[in-house]
DNA sequence: TATGAATGAGTCTTCATTCAT
DNA sequence: CATGAATGAAGACTCATTCAT
């Protein structure tokens, strides 16, 4: 609860010592990430931190908080600042192609976001899903959904695709990928894929499939902008 | 695969009763997609069955030797199921499209699987990763991606994407949306999406992403057949 | 594994092929020895005599009645046969040598009686002391310590040493110095002390203690025979 | 050796409150002896000590530690008090004397060696074993060795003694007694062997063993001095 | 603000024992 | 005779949590 680092207002910058909070936090979400929230123990937890378990306790009272303010103060930062910026009236192709960049860009600042995603959140049973649920923005989901109908509508978009499934679809797939890099490093032993070529494999699936894209877009700009172009600051 | 159930000679087929050893592993798979491996414990498993924890030490000995029965009885032979008819060759759309068909079909005996193949295999720290690591058929995933790189040598592919990742992609985005079915579901509470539309959600991405599909290769038969046409009897 | 051996009453010796139940029997003295009673399980037994935990059972009933039959068929007939020939007016000079004797001949057939008799007899909580009790020979006991009384009487005797104690440093050293060879062994690093060089070591020190024997009495013939001069037939 | 008991500085002696930690280290070493290693569990030993198993392995965080903690904090330190003032160039007997002398006023604060050192230290598969010998002074069993094989080559020492054993005679003696005492009582149903008498038997066993000592060296002192005349102070 | 001490509930696991076959 | 199946009780050990300091 005690929210220290209330860094001087004069002290611009200068956030290089956190604070034991932000350290369990961070280390949290780290060890969440590599083995679970289940898995995780208050011990490894403040370990990792070079901190004590009662610490955890103090500022976090219970494991349960702990959990709600992972959700809070780190995911549903990220999940606002991917969506916020869709808006009604966008070509479906634009909408997808900025959830993915920001999406993308909010990942590289927190690594641990797609292993817990997918085990936490998509999966049944999964300990942050009820939570995340509070945070997303069903009002943005919708408006997406709306634009892939009515491209449907207008013969632009394919017509297999379930418009209430799409943005699901959009942000597994990313997460599904980024969570996937080590696994596939590690069926090939070799070392992981570029996040350049990641982010084309990405969006060249879900714009074209399996399909060569249409000439006529050359999507060039792209492939040429680097991840973190446009970041959300989160705070 | 089941072990004892020597049914007297005279009874013929009927399987009904299921003797203990199989009783346990059915009760870990479902409890591993629930809660993850991590977080069930044996006295859950042996509960679920009806019997007791003691019993899961008689046939597996160890929490390990389970996981262990896990992979090789249940998901060794799914994944093979999955792979063996890919034959060098055949068009990357047609093997992209069996390849899809024969996983949902195993998933549909196996519903645990999807939750477990995320949680356990693909994440980072998964509990069943290195176990299945040693059952995939990394022949048959060579020749997929040597199948899409011709067809984008031939400019029939989408260039986009990496030959290398797309058999991790296609078997990821069965699993993520089977496995998100219940997530969407609570999202908009309401009941779960259904089987042909996922089906049809699913080979629409992989095949076209969000453009139309071309008038030449109408696809109908896909969306015409059901699930199961060609499930690969495990027995 | 089943080990029949129905042994016709009409054949004699032959015992070669020794039944289930010694086999068990053997196994469970010699673990007895390694780990000590309470350390040894009947699945460390049956596994060592190659049989099941339940044949234990079947021959056994019950760990204290196997606990019963080591001490009844093993550990009693021994002590007969080193106390029987125990007779009232003989120098306890020779009693000693002979107790010794046949102490140390028995233990070469049963190599794990010294450890179980240090652990199991001796120590207090020791969980064949009671059992044993019942055998031990009080008589033959007394006539040890009177003999020594009498030699007390007549100055041809230590006084120092206690009469109703002598007995049981006498067992007790042997036992002590025959479970320490593994000890010292193990210490220096070097090969087990002989049995020969024991045995010297032992009569020595009971009879001279550090002080060099007198040179009146010879004692040569000790030393030249052999340890299992008068092996004890214990059956 | 006592870890916390931060005494205020004004009270001066008084250790009298003991902290959590010697509590279990002292109801543990009373158990191993009354009933060895492998036979006492953490239940046992918290229960006598007044705490809860847990509070074990909060100090001791394991059964090996704990077994390390009782060698290194009580059994090696009575090891060093015995052996440390053996000094080359003394006579074999008096650093006999001084050897047995010393162990016994060890023992004499803490009652539970001799069985625990018979147990788990001389038996094949003690499992205080290995660790005590890390802890043995090899030194100082040369130096006594060398006395006792000088004292055999100027014909003062019983040459039929091993000079290599004659170290594990001396220690085992008196562990075997001390071991033994409760036994002996048991079988006589009387009650315990004095301290005196017992001190006297084992120094006359190993000076003269069964001969009547020369008239020409008395020995007067030692039999008149308490035991504990030089206990060593262990810090 | 921080922590060492302490614990009850619960984890996996082992064991002796029973019993139907 | 012999054993595979089954289990209750107990083993060591872990963990989140509390609390005095």
């Amino acid at each position: 609860m005690p929210r220290k680092s209330l860094g001087k207002p004069g002290r611009p910058a200068a956030n290089l010592e956190r604070d034991a909070r932000d350290l369990l936090l961070a280390a949290a979400t780290e060890l969440f990430a590599e083995h679970g929230v289940a898995a995780t123990t208050f011990a490894m937890i403040a370990k990792r931190a070079g901190l004590t378990p009662a610490m955890l306790h103090y500022y976090f009272t219970n494991r349960d908080r702990l959990l709600d303010v992972v959700v809070e103060e780190r995911l549903a930062p990220l999940i606002a600042s991917v969506w916020t910026p869709v808006q009604a009236g966008v070509a479906p192709k634009e909408l997808i192609l900025g959830i993915v960049e920001r999406l993308l860009a909010g990942i590289e600042r927190m690594p641990w976001v797609p292993s817990t995603w997918m085990r936490e959140v998509l999966n049944e049973g999964g300990l942050l899903r009820t939570r995340v649920l509070r945070h997303l923005p069903f009002e943005k989901i919708r408006i997406l959904g709306e634009a892939v109908a009515r491209g449907q509508a207008s013969k632009t978009v394919n017509p297999n695709l379930d418009s209430g499934l799409i943005g699901f679809s959009i942000v597994g797939l990313v997460m599904l990928h980024l969570a996937t890099v080590s696994f596939a490093a590690e069926v090939f032993a070799r070392k992981a894929t570029a996040a350049e070529v990641m982010s084309r494999h990405i969006t060249g699936l879900l714009l074209d499939g399996l399909r060569p894209p249409s000439p006529a877009r050359p999507r060039k700009t792209r492939s040429t902008r680097s991840l973190d172009t446009r970041g959300n600051k989160s705070k």
